[in-house]
DNA sequence: CCTGGCACTCAGCGCACGCGAGTGCCAGCG
DNA sequence: CGCTGGCACTCGCGTGCGCTGAGTGCCAGG
């Protein structure tokens, strides 16, 4: 177990460091921080901090910079979250205020993590997996040509166009949309694919058949593309602050960041509920190996309904980050409840 | 006037700089090019062309490097588009056959031509001002309650909640719906004002007349809302090829791809038809002075409903950009013709 | 257990130097 | 008149060297 001083030596280094962005002495950590003894204590304890993994050297005979394993520390015993100041929370507030939809909030919020925070803002769309049916829509566009509007109780509208096997009549699609709507409107998107089950079988021409059942399954699949999670992100420019030799880490990040689906596994690898920092190597994305990712759950009520985070290098503002990121997250709820 | 074998000059100049990244003296010019002349007539050559503006040298006594003015000659002048291969299309049109939306074609059409170009890609969405009507849609949700959803010929869906001021009958909002579509179906957004004009009239009833006229400021109000463009970007990976030096390029570059009024300005000073190639500082915005950007309009039929482009460094390759960037459009404007 | 002292390490900086790619100029040749 | 080879000159860049100073580890004494 360390000594009390040793974690006040390590928490004086990552302040320093990720102040200064360069590897931290014994002397000048005297000089910057009360910590009453002298430097070659201050060594002393340096190296046993090193030895256990906390801190590490560049190379020898220069400074210490934190490891993945001493920032993981200093989050989890040595650092709070830093509230936002009274004025940052109503500037949060008033510039969430002005969203008029929810594409705009997604978007305000993104704009307004990464200025916070003056890292990559990452903002998940409000999950739909609860989301219900409220019409489907088949159009004619063509004998056997036929458009499928799927419109969610959430105002989501997706379309898909469908070829259908055989001509279709008016008829037909008449009756397959009174069939259709009479047993998923109102109904989850779970539950959908039991209840048009057999729908086929209600028809009678081998024909019809067909084409009802190519519709069916399109329909299935936009369900299942509608529950699927978006994302935005924001604030790419200020990866361009990472460091000096960024080249080599800046691409592998933007690699990362667009490909959704990495970001996607990321915020979800988060707990549901409070806040999660990823701490450098912590990420399973190799790309992402020499960043944080700082994330937390939002939604309306109790429940989180989607996460939104922040992604900056290692050596970040944790307390500031962590500060910035609940609090949006707790305004974006409140605007999303009151919308 | 520059004598021909200048010309000649110049286009060996451009294809070795933007081979190698590195500027180009006399006599590796010779050596890799058949110019017939040795390397001390090149020399006055490039004495001539630096002379007129086309070239420059980063300092005495290094090679020569071409000027935004020299690009625009080599691009006017100089190169050709060059097209595609047959594998190179077949895989393009592969990749875009597989798209399900538009929201799907928009995406596949960035990631292609990030990937062809290895630059970053930038796609419009199709714009609603320029396209048609394929078909208005009304649904009857609640007795006084519709729903209008209005599909354009791009496949793009735009949806409004109406509350009528009185009940408004089944058959008369079939009625409704089939005049709307006699009408405006095919037309361009542009038009509809006037062709829905005198609707209500058709309607006896005063109640009918006047949700009627509720429905059509509702869809006319759409029209207008609905105007703002949008647009995908990806691809942002490969900024990190710009240069050595880039730190101080890329920033204000990222900062301009995350503004997308400025991006949607820049598209929007492209010609509507035809491909528009501006070369560093032709670009207004300050950020992408050190950029070139190659964009064209796509759409479904002749005209063009939207542009798309690459944004990469003025030192890129040009022919074989250009020639991406135009096999590219013409593919997603197949596909949007065929949906 | 803390402290001051001391010897040691080593990245970074400045500087001198030489190499070589590249240039401009010029006189000569077709 | 235009092309060419020759030649002197420029200058960025890489290399090697020595110095400096921040920082370290170790140790003996309080």
């Amino acid at each position: 177990m360390l000594s009390e001083r040793r974690l006040e030596v390590l928490r004086a280094i990552v302040q320093d460091y990720v102040g200064t962005e360069e590897p931290v002495g014994s002397k000048a950590l005297t000089e910057r921080h009360r910590l009453g003894v002298s430097p070659a204590t201050v060594r002393n304890d340096m190296a046993a901090l090193e030895d256990e993994g906390y801190i590490a050297q560049p190379h020898t005979s220069a400074g210490r910079i934190p490891t993945d394993k001493g920032y993981r520390l200093f989050v989890d015993k040595l650092a709070g979250v830093k509230p936002m100041t009274a004025p940052e929370r109503r500037a949060i507030q008033n510039f969430l205020d002005g969203a008029v939809d929810l594409d705009d909030v997604v978007a305000r919020t993104v704009r307004l993590l990464a200025q916070l925070t003056r890292q990559v803002a990452v903002v998940q769309y409000p999950s739909l997996t609860r989301s219900t049916v409220r019409h489907v829509e088949l159009l004619s566009l063509a004998p056997a040509r036929v458009m499928l509007v799927l419109i969610t109780d959430t105002g989501r509208v997706e379309q898909r166009m469908i070829d259908c096997p055989a001509p279709f009549g008016e008829t037909s699609l008449a009756d397959l949309r009174a069939r259709l709507n009479s047993r998923v409107a109102g109904r989850r998107f779970a539950d959908v694919p039991q209840l048009v089950q057999d729908l086929p079988e209600a028809f009678e021409e081998p024909e019809d058949r067909g084409t009802v059942a190519t519709v069916l399954s399109t329909l299935l699949e936009t369900l299942v593309e509608e529950t699927e999670e978006r994302l935005m992100i924001g604030g790419t420019a200020n990866l361009t602050r990472f460091g000096h030799d960024f080249p080599l880490t800046i691409r592998p990040v933007l690699e990362a960041l667009e490909e959704q689906v990495v970001l996607l596994k990321l915020l979800g690898e988060a707990k549901d509920s409070g806040m999660t920092v990823r701490i450098g190597h912590e990420n399973a994305h190799e790309g992402l190996n020499s960043t944080s990712v700082v994330s937390v759950g939002y939604g309306s009520g109790g429940e989180a309904v989607a996460k939104l985070g922040v992604v900056g290098p290692t050596r970040m503002d944790y307390p500031g980050t962590m500060g910035a990121v609940r609090a949006v997250a707790r305004y974006v709820g409140q605007i999303l409840a009151e919308s």
